[in-house]
RNA sequence: GGGCCUAUAGCUCAGAUGGUUAGAGCGCACGCCUGAUAAGCGUGAGGUCGAUAGUUCAAUUCUAUCUAGGCCCA
């Protein structure tokens, strides 16, 4: 006879494959169609709300591993709160102006750019930006994020542009807004200034000279060397390759720690570096040099001064940690007008009460937009500062202060589009003053009420804030929001009033930032205005544009605030570490500005994407992994589960390696799910009849609830935290060790050879349906597909195409009578188990028994043990099963032969071949089988099962 | 060069105010099952806890330096 069919064998169209790359997209047609995200707001309507703050990718390019990264991050978040019953709202947003795609267009339309007005080229921009945030979309959707994608921000909405120059004047109502000189790079032939991302770095070859600076009467004898025998002068010695900067020089920069020699040539003592005096001598040809002297740089000449070579000034010493002994004399000539260094070290001495100097550092621009010296410096004026190199060093020649010349090959910045070399230059720009309104103290005040996750995230920006020079608001650019200032024409004096840019902002919002361009300063200003220094009513609108992270910044104000009452400040920014510089950045100094407060009340910060041995991804080294190709070859879900698996707060390592193993353990989690779904096929939710009281569960299916109950906490807990390791390793554990090694396998035989409606059977499938709706359920946040795919699968729940596991809420635990009993029982059992099966394999090995269900197994145990196995020795072949059980009470349990024995348990254990005949149906061996003639290979328990 | 940070089995991660044989899952090897079957179960082998020096009775854990790597700045 057939038993095999009396048999309540695993029945399911759940596949164990879940065939991702192909599945994935149905489901995210079908969320889209259900509008699932808007049902799931609707459903949380009233209930507290919960804010994640998109940070707008920038909208270039389509999306890469970090972006994934990032966004699923945030998805999971956004899910597992909606689940925990909030409203979490999630709006993501595009950054679309700024330089890289200008830079593209740029490039693309080539010398047509040159017949194109600003508007012409904005328009390109536009399109350009519109393709990008639409493919990214797509790509981002496609990973399985829920959000309002119908209703995206983008910073070059009117609206957000609006927002963006309202924001400004309220920087300028504050006060903080002023114009001043910062260097830039500048070409000469094309005049306009360059981002450090349009340069190219070829060879050049440029002067390379030493220059004397003498130091004045009174700094010679803070030295200690005026009355110096046949000493005339003491200078000290400066380095460079651009002689034509020597025009604008303001100081002289030492490194405190380096040890800096008075070197005495005939009768007169240089001041370098002592490191490099003897290549200094050598370069320029010195005899016999003597070294006299020497001190630490920090060691008296900060502020002792010396004679410029080209005006009759004198130039202070200076401290900069910059300098280096790698070329030159260890001193550095400053032009701040010509260098970033020079400009922001005499940016931090003005700034500091100027360490005893007598009056503030100049940024000194002597040179005009094509490159010429302008009638500040009379001798060379009109010249082209690269043709005036050698006038000059000539003229250091006659004043007797050239130490040396020669000429050098280095690598130097040329401008990417005329490839003519560039030069650093100042320009006039607007700035936010850190200081003048408290808005560093401001800000740095308001880092301590933010909750930082890590918590060294709060250092990072703490220290960032504390030392950011003022912020330079300018850019000299076209794809972008205008900075809504003015120039008179007539004298220069800018104008910059809270009035006009809240006109400004009102046109704007109706026309689009292109109306600045489109449109004349007498269009723009309301009528009437006239300057108030001179009078004039002629003006010049502002070139330049706004700094785009100033328009990231204000995302708070253009987007967060505008959702509606509670939502701001929101309740989290979550970016990668590197926007502690960038977006947490910016955002903080605009709200603290507008609102004085920080716009985010916790920033979650993720490391970086790295491969697979740690090293940073980048095309030339070969090691990018996209996550199109991720997705193509085993789906979003294995990106997910990899997000999720990773310590995000550290660099995340992705390999086909780690792939291949998230596959596996994706593999056991959604098995596991597969086993217990075919197993409650015939179990009916909804039938009382099918439902039994968790109290008179036998204990197995307890421990089984007990164990899910723990799930539910740390899961939960888990998402709370944000520690979303943890869960993938919980959830990993439980379906491997708790469910599919323990609970189930033990529960095969109950499953599958009791009758149908036997109440084990249906106890132990209301437990399985349980576990396996809350699995589901659980994991939903992370494995949002094959939760949902799960979800479909568990029966007795009205199907309904509007239906979704990601509406539902988190399970709660099941309440357990004697809960810390239980658990203390049953970790002694499995323990025992432990050796039990070990026992086993040692008998497999030499071939007493095959299948476990070949075993008799005897327990030798001391006597406390064999009174805690009591009550439960009906239990223990199911338990480990096995055929039989013989419990021996003895007290030297390891003085038995021929077992596996554990002294901390108290117990050995004896291995051997089970008594009695195997039933043909459940595999037991059993004396009764054969009892019955009508079924002479079944057992007496099969026997019950079938008649 | 400066600021912040990281380094534990092949992989992803735990771990301890410093104190017995440093854990888990996966993978791997070997075996079992053939009623979860391109599945399931068991047993086992894997680690000078990045390197060096110091503090200590005792360091993988604390300190310093170094190496490798990441982000930001210069």
């Amino acid at each position: 006879m057939d038993y095999k069919s009396t048999l309540n064998l695993p029945r399911t169209a759940f596949p164990m494959k879940g065939n991702l790359p192909n599945r994935e997209p149905e489901f995210v047609a079908r969320w889209t169609k259900q509008r699932l995200y808007e049902r799931i707001q609707e459903s949380r309507a009233g209930k507290p709300l919960y804010v994640l703050h998109d940070g707008p990718p920038y909208a270039n390019g389509h999306i890469h591993i970090g972006h994934a990264l990032n966004k699923i991050l945030k998805d999971i978040i956004v899910k597992s709160r909606t689940m925990e019953g909030m409203q979490a709202p999630y709006v993501p947003g595009w950054d679309c102006h700024g330089l890289p795609i200008e830079h593209q267009v740029t490039k693309q339309l080539g010398e047509k750019k040159k017949q194109m007005s600003a508007a012409d080229l904005r328009r390109q921009c536009r399109d350009y930006a519109d393709k990008f945030w639409n493919i990214q979309r797509d790509e981002f959707q496609r990973l399985g994020v829920l959000g309002d994608w119908d209703h995206p921000y983008l910073t070059m909405d009117k609206a957000y542009e609006a927002t963006i120059i309202r924001e400004f004047g309220t920087f300028v109502e504050q006060g903080g807004v002023y114009k001043g000189l910062k260097p830039v790079l500048w070409c000469t032939q094309d005049q306009t200034a360059l981002a450090e991302a349009e340069v190219e770095y070829m060879d050049h070859t440029s002067p390379s000279i030493y220059v004397k600076f003498p130091f004045d009467a009174a700094s010679g004898e803070r030295l200690g060397l005026a009355g110096l025998e046949g000493v005339e002068k003491v200078s000290i010695v400066i380095w460079t390759t651009t002689p034509w900067t020597l025009p604008a020089n303001q100081a002289i920069a030492i490194h405190p720690q380096i040890d800096y020699a008075f070197v005495r040539v005939g009768n007169e003592v240089l001041v370098m570096a002592e490191k490099l005096v003897e290549k200094v001598c050598q370069e320029c040809d010195l005899k016999d040099p003597e070294i006299i002297g020497r001190k630490k740089g920090h060691d008296g000449f900060e502020a002792l001064r010396c004679q410029r070579p080209l005006d009759n000034g004198l130039s202070p010493i200076l401290l900069g940690d910059f300098v280096t002994l790698e070329q030159g004399t260890g001193c550095v000539h400053i032009a701040p007008g010509h260098g970033m260094d020079d400009y922001l070290l005499a940016m931090k001495y003005n700034g500091s009460g100027q360490q005893g100097l007598t009056e503030p550092l100049q940024v000194k621009v002597p040179v005009d937009d094509y490159g010429r010296f302008t009638d500040e410096v009379q001798a060379f004026a009109g010249q082209h500062v690269f043709k005036a190199d050698p006038a000059i060093v000539e003229r250091l020649k006659q004043l007797d202060v050239l130490l040396g010349h020669g000429t050098l090959n280095h690598s130097y910045p040329h401008c990417w589009r005329c490839k003519k070399p560039v030069i650093f230059r100042a320009t006039q720009q607007w700035f936010v003053s850190m200081d003048t309104g408290r808005l560093r103290e401001q800000a740095l005040e308001e880092i301590d009420r933010v909750q930082w996750i890590p918590e060294r995230g709060r250092e990072r920006i703490y220290g960032m804030i504390q030392n950011r020079p003022d912020w330079c608001l300018s850019r000299q650019r076209i794809w972008g929001t205008p900075i809504p200032g003015f120039t008179c024409a007539q004298c220069q004096a800018p104008l910059i009033d809270p009035q006009i840019i809240e006109r400004i902002a009102g046109l704007v919002s109706e026309h689009g930032a292109d109306v600045w361009f489109e449109r004349s300063a007498q269009e723009l200003l309301p009528a009437g205005t006239v300057c108030e220094q001179c009078g004039a009513a002629d003006f010049n609108k502002e070139q330049d544009i706004l700094d785009v992270w100033f328009e990231s910044g204000v995302s708070h104000a253009a987007v967060v605030k505008r959702q509606g009452d509670g939502w701001w400040p929101a309740s989290l920014y979550l970016e990668g570490s590197d926007q502690h510089r960038g977006w947490f950045h910016s955002a903080l100094l605009s709200s603290v500005t507008t609102d004085g407060r920080a716009p985010y009340r916790a920033v979650l910060t993720h490391g970086f994407v790295v491969d697979g041995q740690g090293k940073k991804m980048s095309k030339s080294a070969g090691n990018v992994v996209s996550p199109q190709d991720v997705i193509k070859q085993h789906g979003a879900e294995i990106l997910r589960l990899w997000v999720a698996a990773q310590d995000y707060q550290e660099d995340l390592r992705i390999s086909s390696q780690i792939l291949t193993q998230l596959v596996e353990a994706y593999r056991k989690i959604r098995n596991t799910c597969r086993y217990l779904l075919s197993n409650v096929y015939d179990f009916d939710p909804h039938n009382p009849a099918h439902q039994v009281e968790v109290s008179r569960l036998p204990e197995l299916d307890r421990w089984a609830l007990l164990r899910f109950n723990n799930l539910i906490r740390r899961i939960r807990t888990g998402y709370e935290t944000f520690d979303f390791r943890q869960i993938v390793h919980e959830l990993d554990y439980f379906c491997s060790v708790d469910m599919s090694a323990t609970y189930l396998d033990i529960l095969k035989d109950r499953l599958y050879t009791f009758r149908p409606d036997s109440p084990l059977r249906r106890g132990s499938q209301m437990v399985l349906f349980r576990i396996v709706t809350g699995l589901a359920q659980l994991m939903a946040p992370i494995l949002s597909f094959t939760a949902e795919d799960v979800w479909d699968a568990v029966p007795g729940r009205d199907p309904s195409p509007e239906d979704s596991v990601h509406l539902s809420t988190f399970p709660e635990p099941v309440a357990l009578p004697d809960e810390a009993e239980l658990d203390a029982n049953w970790k002694q059992l499995l323990a025992i188990r432990t050796v039990v099966l070990s026992a086993l394999e040692e008998q497999r090995r030499e071939k007493v028994i095959g299948s476990s269900l070949e075993a008799r197994v005897v327990l030798n145990v001391i006597p406390s043990l064999r009174r805690f196995l009591e009550a439960y020795e009906h239990e223990l072949p199911t338990l480990f099963i096995v055929s039989q059980v013989v419990v021996h009470p003895t007290e030297t349990p390891s003085g038995e032969q021929r077992l596996v024995s554990d002294d901390a348990l108290g117990m050995s254990v004896n291995v051997v071949k089970a008594e009695g005949e195997k039933c043909e149906r459940c595999w037991n061996y059993r004396d009764t089988v054969g009892s019955a003639p009508e079924h002479p290979t079944l057992c007496d328990r099969c026997l019950e099962a079938v008649t």
